[in-house]
RNA sequence: GGAUGGAUUCCCGAGUGGUCAAAGGGGACAGACUGUAAAUCUGCUGCAUAUUGCUUCGGUGGUUCGAAUCCACCUCCAUCCA
């Protein structure tokens, strides 16, 4: 199977300029292909990851990867398909973004002589001269044909800023500089990247009459056409810190049964003839699926070591009573924290930042959703310093665990 | 620059002097049911020392016994005109 067709196979293709071409490049490992990953946080989520395994794909089929952090367009911003405007960023910000991205991506992809390179548009946007960019590629922008693209749609009722509207323009420009410079031939992108890949493709033939090609990667949706990744605190990162291994896991143990294999086809690594063989699972098999899909998601970001900590936590829990809690995130109190050697369980749940606030805690509680020791509490409960010496398990509603103990 | 409309809680959105911590919906969270899924039903959704008190309706001042609501100025946004 070529990689072309592998990653149809996966649907992990959503539009492309030239299928033929694109074919051929790919196929051959002919081709030099530029992703772009503007600096929007201090760290990489799923949606990058997406990216970043498809550079993977790619490069193991021969073709040379350029990963271009967005150092110059985080300045600007892009609007696609936004409703608002991003906040501007501070240069140290930017920096400090990038820097934190490139750190993450080290750990995917090969960087060196031959293998991937990393580029920063930083590098030429940052130094262009406002007239002499308008001159020179400024006649090649129809702003006729910019105000059409879907990527700006809602913008288009909610109010655009020029300086986003420009964002397309720096975009396109990034390309053209890589294919003059690094003979960079393609682009890839989110699907919501289609339009300003196009700005990209067209300025080339344009300005040198060569022919680029640009591909786009399917949005990860889940069933109800919601963007995957995203949990009610943000977004699901990639940095330990931000999103611990074991939540990454959880979250992916929890995709809806209409999500898993689609998520295992475009994510995980697994071979295609597997994957089929899981398209018939049904039922309680396909709960293990899901199994498989967050032990081999967090096996590739986190490491094998983390994953397999990750599942034994999420057997230890979900299966079994009591179990092995040495990976549960843990706080640990100190003796000033109590009072007359005790502590309120509001109190408590506050402190390990369980709830944001004691009324949240109460009304959790009066539901009956909260359990210190697999045993439901009170609102009045308070819990004695000779437990938390043996320390406690707090389990709020059915899925969260957080241990306890005095220092 | 001019005219008009607008800014309300996580989001959408009602509220135009007291009965407003603010309708309704969505989302989130919790309970039941389950498979750590989905669907459904129920509860719940500013903070606290909690039959009460405090903070919140773009910002700053003002009027008033009392302001999300009235007035002035400012900031931001949309639409139309330039």
């Amino acid at each position: 199977m070529t990689i072309y067709d592998e990653l149809v196979a996966r649907g992990l293709i959503a539009q492309v300029t030239d299928e033929e071409e694109i074919k051929e490049l790919v196929n051959n490992g002919k081709a030099t292909f530029y992703i772009g990953f503007d600096p929007t946080a201090d760290s990489l989520h799923v949606g990058h990851f997406m990216a970043l395994c498809l550079m993977k794909r790619l490069q193991m089929a021969g073709n040379k990867p350029v990963v271009l952090i967005g150092g110059g367009t985080g300045y600007v911003g892009d609007p696609s398909g936004r409703t608002d405007m991003r906040t501007m960023m501070t240069p140290e910000i930017i920096q400090h973004n990038c820097d934190c991205f490139k750190k993450q991506m080290e750990r995917f992809i090969e960087f060196g002589e031959d293998k991937a390179i990393m580029v920063n548009n930083a590098d030429w946007l940052l130094k262009l001269n406002y007239i002499d960019v308008l001159r020179e590629v400024g006649p090649h922008f129809s702003v006729n044909n910019m105000l059409r693209a879907e990527c700006y749609k809602q913008r288009m009722e909610k109010g655009l800023s020029f300086l986003e509207f420009n964002y397309m323009i720096m975009q396109s420009y990034d390309f053209y500089h890589l294919f003059q410079h690094y003979g960079c031939n393609m682009q890839f992108g989110g699907d919501d990247q289609w339009s300003n890949m196009l700005g990209g493709t067209e300025l080339i033939r344009r300005k040198l009459g060569k022919d680029a090609y640009a591909m786009t990667i399917t949005l990860l949706l889940n069933s109800e056409g919601k963007k995957m990744g995203k949990t009610a605190n943000g977004a699901v990162w990639l940095d330990p810190n931000k999103t611990t291994p074991f939540e990454f896991f959880q979250y992916w143990r929890n995709v809806g049964d209409a999500d898993v294999l689609k998520c295992i086809r475009m994510l995980t690594f697994l071979p295609l003839e597997e994957v089929e063989k899981m398209d018939s699972w049904e039922g309680s098999q396909l709960n293990e699926a899901k199994e498989i899909l967050a032990y081999e998601l967090t096996a590739l970001v986190h490491g094998e070591e983390e994953a397999a900590k990750a599942k034994e936590a999420s057997h230890a829990l979900f299966s079994g009573k009591g179990g092995d809690d040495s990976n549960m995130p843990t706080t640990e109190l100190t003796i000033e924290q109590l009072t007359n050697g005790e502590i309120g369980i509001l109190d408590l749940m506050l402190a390990c930042g369980l709830v944001g606030s004691k009324g949240e805690a109460r009304r959790l509680i009066q539901q009956g959703g909260v359990s210190v020791d697999e045993e439901k509490v009170a609102v009045e409960a308070r819990i004695t310093e000779e437990q938390l010496k043996n320390s406690i398990k707090i389990r709020k509603g059915k899925k969260v665990y957080h241990k306890v103990i005095l220092k």
